[in-house]
DNA sequence: CTGAAAGCGCTAACAC
DNA sequence: GTGTTAGCGCTTTCAG
């Protein structure tokens, strides 16, 4: 490969502008103590030459490297994409991270790091070593491995724990879970519900603890029982088929279910009409993700919206921001909206069958 | 931001080692003259420290970046991604292009360019001039934007073409779509259709001609019209539903009706439904893209696959190879696959109403 | 086969 | 306010 250089650098803008190259990173790093009519000067020059600074250069010389890596399951997230699942995650980090990325002159590298993995840190040491990002983001599971955030602190690497409350080093952002999860019940409630079962989401996610929190929570507020009508699964179709089938073999069984993502939700359609039970006159359902696969099932699943897009950009401007104010000690709170569609309706007059 | 070095240098690793920077850089870069006893040492030192190239520093040094980068749609993919339609092209390119890239100790980056913007080069300029990319993967319709592939080509920086085989420089994949559409054609001609109807995709994507090529040929070849039977859509649901309407108030309607993308096939299937037509009894349909989304139709779509992991899949690694070995002139075709599911059936015995 | 020297483009630290 | 100097970590010459 022919060796490539630099087409323009600081130094042709230096020389053109017949200033020195401080003056010119000065301008580019829109620092203090350049006089506006010699910025004004340079920045004629930098735009003439279509001069734009090489983040390799300035990553070298020790400054930000104007990266933010995001990371993600590595085993979870392929499985999504060959599965072709339609789960959208991925795209909506990619919409929210990107998007704010740009605004500040920054870039947004996804990862895929196996948290399984015996040698997770020496991966992300890596990853870490050759990239240099200014920031991380972790997703759940990785944002509360201590492995990793313990890496990253050491490291002194700005980072976000999306999904994360535990006390510790880096920004925590939720997607307030708990509040949604009660909103949902709420709504089931005021629809006359009395029996509502709850597909949690897998140990190892502490959102699926909040989210039976606040099911639980609303539920006994309303003076309803929730014994027994708790069941668990990982968040893929399969579990949630065996989760759906223990509720709905249940004697007294519920006539709505709320769970805790849209595949699951997919497995208590089609438990419900293995058992020629109608939603929503059945039985009323509600979803926790709102991937797009919601609007085509039969009916179109109300569920709660995963503000993902807005919570990844609300990290990136964060951590962009973390040299000049410091980040945030209290957990943020992006809240989730209740998207009502067709799988919700009154409570069926008579009891189960 | 506190002043982050790098934790373990190739200098380091010479000192452990006992051997000169040289040698180290000609292990890691895997070069020959370097003796067997001599290079396993260094690899130990290697090892035991964690040692990790910073690809700012070798790409500051006019080496390789170790970066992809693959080029979408700006307005497009957003639009997709905002609207949540469940177009999973990035995550398969994602898919292909990471899990590829990984394999050589590459990195893939994903950049959104506008493409009808008039600064697409000076847009496109700087992103490389940031970045500096060892190789660029363009898709539709940046494929085929002299601007972009003249600054590639100018700059002699690898890049690729999907879906385009206009000449000029670059490697030229695409996915078969000719004759993906033939079969598709084929495939309903032996179900007894012979009115069948094609929407095209926009004429700015080379593809779209080829796809109604295919179809058109395999037609004819069965002697079949074609005359009236093609309309033509942006790949969208709401031109997808003025091309099916169109279809489907001719006097002799298609019996089936093939189009061009999975959105605009939705929009199909509520012509259909617009007129009480039950697919497939009364008309068949077959879909492109095969996005996540077909499995939840009703009923689910038989599709043509387009197998976009593997094309880029293809396309990193001859980039990646290029320095290495040239890049081959001929179009490389990756073949999709006709993927049947619920939504074709035999040509309806009667005519239509 | 191995090593020493020079420099990539940029910014930090310091002088002026 | 502005310029000068000295590297950052690596690879590329070019010597041995």
């Amino acid at each position: 490969m022919a060796r490539r250089r630099q087409a323009v650098t600081i130094r042709h803008v230096a020389e053109d502008a017949g200033v020195s190259l401080q003056t010119v990173s000065r301008v580019i790093n829109k620092e203090p103590n350049v006089r506006p009519a010699m910025k004004e000067r340079v920045q004629a020059s930098i735009d003439r030459l279509g001069y734009v600074p090489s983040i390799a250069a300035q990553r070298m010389s020790g400054s930000r490297s104007y990266l933010i890596l995001a990371i993600n399951d590595r085993e979870k997230t392929i499985a999504e994409w060959r599965g072709r699942s339609g789960t959208d995650w991925v795209d909506q980090m990619l919409l929210g991270g990107m998007l704010t990325c740009d605004e500040h002159g920054y870039r947004m590298m996804v990862e895929l790091v196996d948290t399984h993995s015996d040698h997770v840190e020496r991966e992300l040491s890596a990853t870490i070593a050759a990239l240099q990002p200014d920031g991380v983001i972790l997703t759940p599971p990785h944002s509360e491995n201590p492995l990793i955030t313990g890496l990253l602190a050491k490291r002194h690497i700005p980072f976000a724990r999306i999904g994360s409350l535990d006390p510790g080093p880096g920004i925590r952002l939720t997607m307030d879970d708990e509040h949604s999860a009660a909103m949902a019940t709420e709504k089931l409630v005021s629809l006359g519900h009395r029996r509502i079962g709850f597909i949690a989401g897998p140990d190892d996610y502490s959102l699926s603890g909040w989210r039976v929190t606040g099911w639980r929570a609303a539920m006994e507020f309303a003076g309803l029982p929730t014994d027994g009508l708790c069941e668990k699964g990982d968040f893929g179709f399969e579990t949630g088929l065996e989760a759906a089938n223990k509720l709905l073999d249940l004697e007294d069984r519920p006539t709505a279910i709320i769970a805790s993502s849209d595949q699951m939700t997919l497995a208590v359609l089609e438990a419900a009409r293995d058992r020629n039970l109608k939603v929503p006159q059945d039985l009323s359902v509600i979803s926790f993700d709102n991937t797009p696969v919601v609007r085509f099932t039969d009916p179109p699943l109300t569920a709660v919206d995963q503000p993902i897009a807005e919570t990844i950009s609300r990290a990136v401007e964060l951590l962009i921001m973390a040299p000049k104010s410091p980040l945030p000690l209290e957990p943020i709170n992006v809240q989730g909206q209740l998207i009502e569609r067709g799988s919700i309706g009154p409570a069926p007059g008579a009891n189960d069958a």
